[in-house]
DNA sequence: CTTGGTGCAAACATTTTGCAGCACA
DNA sequence: TGTGCTGCAAAATGTTTGCACCAAG
């Protein structure tokens, strides 16, 4: 079972974002607001979360942090995960796998998510009407919307094209 | 952290829902036509997974089935949550939590949720003007839409009425 | 009767935690 | 200079699997 694959074992990105700076800051804010460090090994986490260009879980982090020669202790990642968390930097998508995928948040739209049943392919999409219908929803219950999660699952064109392999 | 809590620990329905008879029957045909059997302890999870009235775990039917003084080991649960699944009769409904949660899914509505952010507390909603925005983002694309899900998170009254407990 | 199912306990994968030494603010 | 942080390895958690016996079809 692979099902959601593909975009997993995320690569880096190449270029620079424009909002590494805005993000440190935002992540030592967060840290000082609690009393807490901010320590090199935070700041690598950090520098190689932004880089990565798709959702990513704990283990595509460690590897690439080994492969820029930047070592972190496996709990490290995961407590720095947490924190990156709580500062609202990152943020977990849910798939239907035990480990738990994040992908940047900050600053981003709301990211939603249409998944091809057939290949595990992701792509993600901003679906700007989800908005309304939410805040309709919530008004109605009498609930203050604070933010949602989509996924669409469906046939990706590639997947449709070929015959399927069961039948 | 117990964001999402007060829905675990599901209780029974009292009443005996109508769907208990055609969904045993989509089990068997199902497991018939895979050359598998419909066993005792099969029946009886089916039967328990059937009364759970709210998302449910692993965990909550191996406490139910015991209540009812039903013996079916952990590992049977698990693999006939896995066979239910492959059936269309439960599915998985995901939170940030590492357990899997299941519900009730063969012959409902898309049910999708609002959780409460402050209380954890999940309602479950319908949202019809979903399957025209889904509809619409997968033409978009070219795909072919087949399913959602989707998770507002929002703010319920007891919990806007209350004093907030962190500064 | 044959094939697949069950329970048990051990294996597994992911994440969390206790602790001793280290480093930031 | 003190509190918080790190790495390590062990623990915890949730789920899967190998195996010997059992039962549905």
């Amino acid at each position: 079972m692979n099902a959601v694959s593909d975009h997993t074992g995320a690569s880096p990105r190449l270029d620079e974002p424009p909002f590494i700076v805005p993000l440190c800051a935002v992540f030592r804010k967060h840290l000082k607001a609690d009393g807490q460090k901010f320590t090199a090994e935070r700041a690598r986490v950090l520098d190689t979360v932004i880089r990565m260009e798709r959702v990513f879980e704990a283990e595509d982090l460690l590897d690439e942090l080994r492969r820029r020669r930047m070592r972190v202790s496996k709990a490290t990642i995961y407590r720095t995960l947490k924190l990156l968390q709580d500062a609202g930097i990152i943020e977990p998508v849910l798939f239907d796998q035990k480990q738990t995928h994040y992908q940047l948040a900050y600053g981003q739209p709301p990211r939603d998510q249409m998944i091809c049943v057939e290949t595990g392919r992701v792509i993600e999409i901003t679906v700007p009407e989800i908005i309304d219908v939410r805040d309709r929803i919530a008004a109605r219950h009498g609930w203050s919307p604070v933010g949602h999660r989509l996924q669409i699952f469906a046939v990706s064109p590639e997947a449709a094209d070929e015959p399927s392999e069961e039948g």
